[in-house]
DNA sequence: ACCATCCGTGGACGCCATCGACCTCAACCT
DNA sequence: AGGTTGAGGTCGATGGCGTCCACGGATGGT
C-alpha cells in the first residue's frame, strides 16, 4: 500500500468504471502495471467490490429507517444477526456499544412495508425491543472521504 | 424504467466494472443497445455513479461512529448542513424526524480524532448538543437489495 | 394508409484489456 | 565484490470491447 496504491482507491472510490488506461495515465504508470497493482488490491481484501450508486427512490425504496435494537439478556447473538441478515431490507448493520446492539439502516418502498419490517424485528427471537428513527431526507450517503492528500 | 433497465441496475449495483458487453449478454440485448440504456439511466439521476467498495480499516478509517445531533431552537439547518458538508470525516448526513434533527455516520482513523470531530460539531454554530455512538464493527453495510425479482 | 418516433440490430474502426518476454533495481548470500 | 533472486516495472502483440453510424421493424397519431 504504496501511495500509488492510495492514489488507485481513491480514483476508483469516485468512478469505479475507470478504465484501466485511464487509471494508468493518472497515476503514471503503463496498463498492464496499474492491472496487476488493482488486481492484488483486490484479492488482498482493499478493494471489496464495484457498486453503481443508485438513487434509491427511482427503484421504489422512497423510505429510510434507522433502527436500533435491545437484546435479550440471554440472546444468541449470531442468531440474532443471522435473523437480520435474511431480511433484505436491512442494507446496513453495526454492532454498538451501548444498550442498543445493533443499529441497522433499512430502506423500503412504503410506510406499511416498514411497520412489517418493524413488526417482524420484534418477533425475531432475541430481540427484547427495537426503536426507530424515520429519515426525512438523505442529504448524502457514502461519501467517500479523501485517502491521498498528494495527488502528484 | 422497465423490466430490463431494472435488470441492469441491479447488475451494475453487485459488479460496477462489467463491461457493456456483458451486461448485453445477461440482460439479452445487443451491447450498443444497453450502452444507450445505461447512458439514460445515468443522465436521468437513476445511476448516480459507480464506487469502489473499499475496506476502511485498509485506508486507515478504522473508527466508526453514529453521531445525532440536536438543533438550537432558532438554528438555520442550512448553515448547519453547510458546516457538516465540509467536514470529510461525515460519510453519510440524514435529516431525522425526532428530537435529533441529524444523524450522522462518521469515520475516523483513532478516537482522538473522534473525540476531536465531537468537539467540532459542539462547537458548530446552530448545534445544541450531540450524542455519539460508536460501533463495535460493522456486519455489512450498504448491502444492495434485489430490484427486479424476475430475472429471465 | 401514411409518416414520425422509438428502440433495437449489425458492421466498422480504433482503443483497451491482457498476456508474455524482457529490463532494472535492490536485497541478500557466499 | 559479485552473483542470484524476486518484485515490479515497460514494451509489443492480439483479440475483444466501446462506440459511432446507417439501417429496419413495431407503434401510435392523424
Amino acid at each position: 500500500m504504496d501511495a500509488i496504491d492510495l492514489n488507485l482507491v481513491d480514483l476508483l472510490r469516485n468512478n469505479a468504471r475507470l478504465s484501466y488506461a485511464e487509471l494508468a495515465r493518472q497515476v503514471g504508470l503503463s496498463a498492464p502495471a496499474v492491472h496487476e497493482r488493482v488486481g492484488k488490491l483486490e484479492t488482498s481484501g482493499v478493494l471489496r467490490g464495484y457498486r453503481a450508486d443508485v438513487e434509491p427512490e427511482a427503484v421504489g425504496l422512497g423510505v429510510t429507517a434507522l433502527i436500533g435494537i435491545v437484546e435479550d439478556s440471554g440472546a444468541d447473538t449470531d442468531d440474532v444477526l443471522a435473523a437480520f441478515r435474511n431480511m433484505p431490507e436491512i442494507e446496513s448493520c453495526y454492532f454498538m456499544a451501548g444498550v442498543e446492539s445493533f443499529l441497522l439502516k433499512a430502506r423500503v418502498g412504503t410506510i406499511a412495508e416498514l411497520e412489517q419490517l418493524i413488526v417482524r424485528l420484534n418477533r425475531t427471537p432475541g430481540v427484547a425491543s427495537t426503536r426507530t428513527s424515520i429519515a426525512l431526507s438523505t442529504k448524502w450517503e457514502n461519501r467517500p472521504q479523501p485517502v491521498s492528500p498528494p495527488a502528484a
